[in-house]
DNA sequence: TATTACTGGGTACAACGTACCCGATTAAGG
DNA sequence: CCTTAATCGGGTACGTTGTACCCAGTAATA
């Protein structure tokens, strides 16, 4: 196994790991371990955040702890697992996150796009994994849930909760994967060309297809600051505009002085 | 090299190899190539169509072509190209392709994201390929072209442009990615599990996790009909709300009467 | 015809995931 | 307290990848 996919796995393992909280350890024989489970994906998650997805494979990770390879194979089934818990782990809920319970649903929506962009600039190998399946543990349950917490003043269907939800993700997601990825530590291994590096090498092939007439509306653009944009700015037109549509059906959804109840 | 990045190569070599179409070849001693870069890349996109990113590797697209593995070296200078040169490829126009202008933005806008869906279902491997450095080549620039056609007869400004076409960009590939990327031929090797299997596996503990409390919107939703969603509703959703929210500031950039003029 | 650059592709190695194995450890039963 | 058996740490080794290196065959040029 190369790629980087979640649900690689047995989805079996994959869950009774997710929810390990929900049944606790009863006294075995055996030696006691020395690791957990915590620790493992941790030290993943570290590693990731400092070298990228791509230096981290099972050594480099057992490494990290101290501990022979085959050892984190205790704990985790395989790398595929190891990835789902990962997601799973960063997608849960921070020390200061504020409750949705009283926010608007404006501010919810924006929370959660600007969230996302600080997430994946912490995170960066998160725009990398492919999330084949979903990882539904309690991390990214803890999200929609926190999601949903838009609605709670309002009579929306659920599916269209849903929609809005996906919409609001898709363009946090999509525009970070313009923005961000390349801020991720990459693989190095060949010629680590610098960002600068990398159009100067280009700059000449593009001026020749720039004069062959072949792309005229490009040929037309003033370079200079129209590609200086940040992901902040991207997603702070698409989510205003975006806004701005559901607006109206947002606004005639408002329930009177409906507060969230726990029932 | 394991991970599928974009721009991983000498980018002195992927461009000359992007842009081969400039220089022609010369006569040259040796024995005439047996293959095209053509043809390689041809081959490496059908078998990534068929059977996934995972299942390209030198060796099965050299098998493909029934050449020895080594002999792809000849004609580029690894996979990290490689793979640069087909998402080039696979993003040149079809023959069906449209002229945008003489189409209205809204239509220009529309095009782009729905086609971006029948494109990632197409290639649902495109959405597992990281574009860590946009590849621009003849393929790329002719799309970004192409989505300049929308502001034909607008007065905006490049950065707005470039604002919208991230934007609609963004939520054709953000949701593609939530909805399509399961679609893909999956790297076998493990339980295959299908879709459904993989869900009752998880429905015990879903259930669980609803139950305890912690997740109380998500634990009131009506399951059945609302994640009934497809690509395609979503894109609708985000794409129509996104589009009244910018147009009135597309008709109050419309020009007078003004067509593309190639000056 | 001799030269020379280029072609096909076999061999081999490094990095990875992980199957398999063995000895050390420790809770539970007597 | 001692036996038993499940569990732990982790070394070895193999299969799959990308690709460096090499050599022999080939064809345009001089």
């Amino acid at each position: 196994m190369a790629t980087s996919q979640t649900g690689a796995g047995d989805p079996k393992r994959s869950s009774e790991l997710l929810w390990r909280e929900f049944e606790p350890a009863q006294s075995r024989p055996g030696p006691k371990p020395r690791l957990t489970v915590e620790q493992i994906v941790a030290a993943a998650i570290a590693l990731a955040d400092r070298e990228g997805l791509g230096a981290v494979n099972m050594r480099n990770v057992a490494a990290e702890l101290d501990v022979g390879t085959m050892t984190l194979y205790r704990y985790v089934p395989g790398k595929g697992e190891l990835l789902d818990l990962m997601v799973d782990a960063v997608s849960s809920p921070g020390e200061d996150e504020p409750d949705p319970a009283g926010m608007d649903w404006r501010e919810v929506l924006e929370h959660i796009a600007t969230g996302s962009l600080a997430f994946y600039g912490e995170h960066p190998w998160m725009l990398e994994v492919n999330q084949r399946r979903p990882v539904m543990g309690p991390g990214s349950l803890w999200s929609l849930d926190f999601a949903l917490g838009a609605f709670d003043d309002h009579d929306v269907t659920d599916r269209e909760a849903i929609l809005i939800i996906t919409a609001v993700w898709g363009i946090a997601t999509g525009i970070a994967l313009s923005y961000l990825i390349q801020d991720a530590p990459a693989d190095q291994g060949g010629p680590v060309s610098t960002e600068e590096e990398w159009w100067e090498v280009q700059l000449p092939y593009l001026q020749r297809a720039m004069e062959s007439g072949r792309y005229p509306r490009m040929a037309r653009m003033e370079h200079e600051d129209a590609w200086n944009l940040t992901a902040e700015d991207a997603v702070r037109h698409a989510l205003d505009a975006y806004l701005e549509g559901i607006a109206p059906r947002m606004e005639a959804s408002r329930r009177r002085g409906a507060r969230l109840r726990p029932e």
